[in-house]
DNA sequence: CCTGGAGTTGTCCTA
DNA sequence: TTAGGACAACTCCAG
């Protein structure tokens, strides 16, 4: 018997939502009022959150609390003291959530349950995961490492995801002490705070918007023109499904309602939310995906500790348009394009032979979808040092890059304004541009736009023998 | 235990 | 202009 008239917890972590919540679901079934509780945990955290992150948080807990009529309790510090204090403070007898799966609030997580466990019901669920990590494996039991087979075998042959599920969600109107979200000081009053987050709308309802309007037009020519960064054929979801403020269960089934789409698209934006199962799952069971290669032989990989250069990379400043464009893009607007991560995450592993890691921690200060699962497991990929990656000998050339996913530059000169009166010829390696076409459009190469860090070509080549020498150090 | 096929996203050179 | 092969070798996975 279930007690009626009574109020549970909801403690609110990467779920920033109340559609297809399972937690909120549960609670909501069996009680009449729900506290939401989000606690801002900078003690237990590793790594830190980002800057991007703190800045796309407080957007969507500004919002959460407006959907919660101003009744969502903003808490900072360790999780235990302070859901103790409000679980006291209402005499609470049950309290939920929904699982996270980095590897330190696995062990945070896991010494709460057993440390509620003995005074409350405590209970846990899956919302933000199609499968969980431990269901999918091979017949022998251990996890899988390569892609296609984790998705085709694994996922595609296990039961259904979890379908959505949609209930009224009533929040106790308490009167407990009025809790704010500027009390967790995520801003820092800079500048850029306020210009990053201009081009996006932080909430529920806004990630449902964006969905409706994808299916509907983006998906169309999904398959070719996600390679193109100008085009409105991604999603641009990854920042919402990341804070959960869509469900992925929502994302599949509303998929599968197109049934309309006689080309593949549909299965290979399908095959994306694979994706960030895949990583998850290496997450899961590879715990060291952030600080360890996955393949142990690259230990030996004479990466170069080139500060100057990491910086230029930073900064969108290397000279090489086609990667200060995506540099730009990630620092002005918290996001950039898939094809552009490819291009300057090559760039910066194998041009400028600087560690992945490097490059995975300026991606987790300034990326909104900012994920320990996809970032992680996505550099090792390009640096090609994960167990299913690319090929170290396959070396993105920016220039061909931008040629092909940008003809008619114009992401280029969005980002990269001062180039604007660029000849295409020479928009994408404009330090093979005549002196005379210079004068003409009065950009002079070295002042008002930089030279090329490396020579492509050049560093090409030293990749390829860099990583010629790791085998054979390897072999010996 | 063995075997064979396969592995997100590319580039460059040559014929 | 274009198509095909080289670029490496290794591990993963399934039968």
């Amino acid at each position: 018997m279930f007690m009626k008239n009574n109020i549970a917890l909801h403690w609110f972590k990467k779920d920033l939502r109340l559609a297809d919540n399972p937690s909120l679901n549960y609670l909501s079934k069996n009680y009449e009022k729900i506290i939401g509780v989000y606690i801002y945990d900078d003690i237990n955290s590793i790594p830190k959150i980002g800057s991007a992150s703190r800045v796309w948080l407080n957007e969507a807990l500004k919002y959460l609390d407006k959907q919660l009529n101003g009744n969502l309790i903003v808490l900072r510090g360790n999780p235990k003291e302070q859901l103790s204090k409000i679980i006291e403070w209402f005499d609470i007898n049950e309290i939920s959530w929904n699982r996270c799966y980095e590897p330190w609030m696995i062990k945070r997580d896991k010494d709460l349950k057993s440390f509620f466990n003995s005074n409350l019901k405590v209970s846990s669920f899956n919302g933000s995961l199609l499968w969980e990590p431990w269901e999918i494996l091979k017949n022998d039991g251990t996890p899988y490492k390569v892609f296609t087979p984790f998705y085709k075998r694994g996922c595609l042959e296990a039961k259904e995801p979890r379908q959505p599920e949609y209930l009224e969600i009533n929040f106790f109107n308490h009167n407990f002490k009025n809790t704010d979200v500027s009390d967790l000081n995520l801003l820092t009053k800079k500048k850029w705070e306020k210009k990053i987050i201009r081009n996006w709308n932080v909430g529920e309802n806004y990630s449902t918007e964006i969905m409706n309007n994808f299916y509907k037009d983006g998906l169309n020519d999904y398959a070719d023109g996600r390679n193109f960064p100008i085009k409105k054929n991604v999603s641009r979801l990854s920042p919402y499904i990341h804070w959960g403020q869509v469900s992925p269960n929502t994302l599949w089934y509303e998929l599968k309602k197109n049934q309309n789409y006689k080309n593949n698209n549909l299965e290979v934006f399908r095959s994306e939310l694979g994706w960030r199962e895949f990583a998850y799952h290496l997450l899961y069971h590879f715990p060291y995906l952030k600080t360890k290669n996955l393949k142990s032989n690259f230990d030996k990989f004479q990466w170069l500790d080139d500060e100057k250069n990491l910086r230029k990379w930073t900064i969108g400043m290397t000279g090489i348009p086609m990667v200060d464009a995506g540099m730009r893009e990630l620092w002005q607007t918290g996001y950039m394009h898939n094809r552009s991560r490819m291009i300057v995450g090559s760039f910066l592993v194998k041009n400028l032979l600087i560690n992945w890691q490097k490059g995975e921690e300026w991606f987790w200060d300034c990326l909104f979808d900012a994920d320990a699962a996809s970032n992680s497991a996505s550099w090792q990929w390009i640096a090609g040092t994960g167990t299913d990656s690319s090929p170290y000998f396959r070396i993105f050339n920016p220039v061909t890059q931008g040629q092909r996913f940008d003809p008619t530059g114009e992401y280029i000169k969005k980002y990269v304004p001062e180039l604007k009166e660029m000849p295409i010829k020479f928009l994408f390696n404009p330090w093979e541009c005549p002196e005379n076409i210079f004068e003409n459009i009065n950009i002079k190469l070295g002042k008002d736009y930089p030279f090329p860090i490396v020579d492509l070509k050049e560093s090409r080549e030293r990749a390829l023998f860099t990583y010629a020498k790791l085998r054979k150090d390897n072999n010996s």
